[in-house]
RNA sequence: GGCGACGUAGCCAAGUGGUAAGGCAGGGGUCUGCAAAACCCCUAUACCCCGGUUCGAAUCCGGGCGUCGCCUCCA
């Protein structure tokens, strides 16, 4: 049984999708008017594993996320640089795009964009204006939220009360300071489509009901965002939403934390994100990645480049692990210790904590004791059962998590550090303990790792993912 | 001002009624040419403060203090 979070109710709910063994997903996606930063990237990687733990679970996973590929932002943006909106985002889409796939994730089933999806929006503006639930002033259209008698429930605040001491100034021809535009009239030099109320653009909210509704249908199981997005942004799509359909949209909505950063917000208009590109040159992926992972997606998460630091060496205790484990044979019994047991039942843990609302935070720390105890079963004597259970082990776990490097090195590169490695314990042989040393310092600043145990030399280029190998110390 | 969330060891962070996961840092020991890794042991009578409910609360309720988020740019 999976168990997620739902906001709207406040209450860890059981999934149950509406089409049994199927999970349909709906995610806002980013406005391409500038550089990814690690904000992005959260929901992203955790929406990952939200699809890769139910596909494991035996769920087909139908994940839809869309691109805002035209807005005031890309509009202004695109002005200020004198290129077309259209390539601004597309060029924003790119590096987006670029950058998910470094950070391991799978790409989204669909991937609609705004601008392609033009026709349904005007189509589904249309239908509300006919409902009643919309109204035309003056080249825009605008939703009348009072139309719905549960506006407001989601983000659990009350209409009456949310407006009162609002200083923006309500635009001409709005009935009602909370109503939003969903359509908004263009000026002569802005990019536009035509639209019965004339030239003009959608506004920020429609896009993810028309898209959500053709490529997911009247209704799926999981909607996701940032908690940023519950107000306005996902009220007024559930609003917009229920007016069109005249039902629920969405079994259960599921927001994640934000980033902070001296204990305030990561966001691009307060110019305080951190570049994925920029951190893409300090941090290996994976520890990147799981940085994201390593407290509860519903939590905030304060960056501070210490943490990513302990973070990396954490997670260089389980790299070497694999380098050990990594070609080990299949075990074939398992004795009756403490330290087998966590290894054999290291599977039933893992999972069940992320069925618990994708607790990845405990889903780690049962990847950890269950390192402690495939170090525990190779020192005592039974290395090869230790090391069979804790490859499949550790296989399943990074296919979820993806913790582990899987960049190759150069053959050559290989080839030169055996060789070194060689020379050194022919040294070490010759007790020339000086030249040893050098030839382990040219090999550690190279980026390899060098063991000597008692089962000869181990040595492996850590955060890499080179092969490595074994000499006879 | 309104609404909401959070406050757990030196630091980060799970746990939400039954007696404190995990990570980093630190200390002692074993092993080692040295080192690293690994192994063994130690490091919160305790979960912001004050009341209350309960046989029992970090976990529920009330009050207080502090931090943050949203209130139409936001992942």
């Amino acid at each position: 049984m999976i168990e997620v979070y739902d906001s709207l109710s406040g209450t860890i709910v059981p999934l149950k999708p509406r089409i049994p063994g199927r999970v349909s997903i709906y995610t806002c996606g980013v406005t391409p008017y500038d550089h990814s930063h690690l904000g992005h990237a959260r929901p992203a990687v955790v929406w990952d594993v939200i699809r890769r733990h139910l596909r494991r679970r035996g769920y087909i996973v139908t994940y839809v996320q869309n691109f805002t590929d035209i807005d005031d932002k890309i509009i202004k943006r695109a002005g200020e640089i004198g290129q077309p909106a259209s390539e601004l985002a597309a060029r924003y889409m790119t590096e987006y795009h670029a950058a998910m796939e470094q950070l391991g994730v799978l790409a989204p089933d669909f991937a609609p964009r705004v601008t392609e999806n033009i026709d349904a929006i005007i189509s589904y503006i249309g239908a509300l204006l006919e409902s009643g639930h919309a109204y035309v002033a003056e080249g825009n259209v605008y939703f009348r939220v009072r139309s719905d008698p549960q506006y407001g429930q989601l983000s659990h605040r009350k209409l009456d009360e949310m407006w009162e001491g609002v200083r923006i100034e309500v635009e001409p021809g709005k009935e009602y300071a909370g109503d939003f535009a969903l359509w908004k009239s263009a000026d002569a030099d802005e990019v536009s489509w035509p639209s019965p109320w004339g030239a003009g653009r959608p506004g920020w909210h429609i896009e993810c009901s028309a898209m959500s509704l053709r490529y997911l249908g009247a209704a799926f199981d999981l909607h996701g965002g940032g908690i940023d997005l519950l107000f306005p942004h996902h009220e007024n799509e559930r609003a917009q939403s229920r007016a069109y359909l005249g039902h629920e949209p969405v079994s259960i909505w599921v927001h994640s934390g934000l980033i902070t950063r001296g204990s305030v917000k990561m966001s691009k208009s307060l110019g305080n994100g951190i570049s994925l590109s920029d951190l893409f040159s300090r941090f290996p992926a994976p520890v990147l990645r799981t940085y994201l992972l390593s407290v509860h997606y519903r939590s905030p998460l304060e960056f501070e480049e210490d943490r990513i630091a302990e973070w990396a060496r954490a997670l260089s205790r389980i790299e070497r692990l694999w380098e050990d484990v990594k070609t080990a044979l299949p075990p074939r019994d398992a004795p009756g210790d403490e330290w087998a047991r966590v290894l054999t039942e290291f599977e039933e843990h893992f999972l069940a904590a992320l069925d618990s609302d994708f607790n990845t935070a405990q889903a780690f720390a049962r990847v950890f004791d269950m390192v402690a105890a495939a170090n525990q079963g190779i020192a005592r004597g039974h290395a090869l059962t230790a090391r069979g259970l804790t490859r499949r082990n550790l296989r399943l776990a990074n296919e979820i998590l993806g913790f582990l490097p899987d960049v190759t090195v150069p053959v050559e590169d290989e080839a030169l550090a055996a060789s070194l490695v060689k020379r050194r314990n022919e040294a070490r042989q010759a007790r020339d303990f000086v030249l040893a040393d050098q030839l382990r310092a040219i090999l550690t600043e190279s980026g390899y790792e060098v063991l000597d145990g008692p089962e000869g030399t181990r040595w492996h280029r850590l955060g890499h993912g080179g092969r490595g190998g074994m000499q006879d110390g």
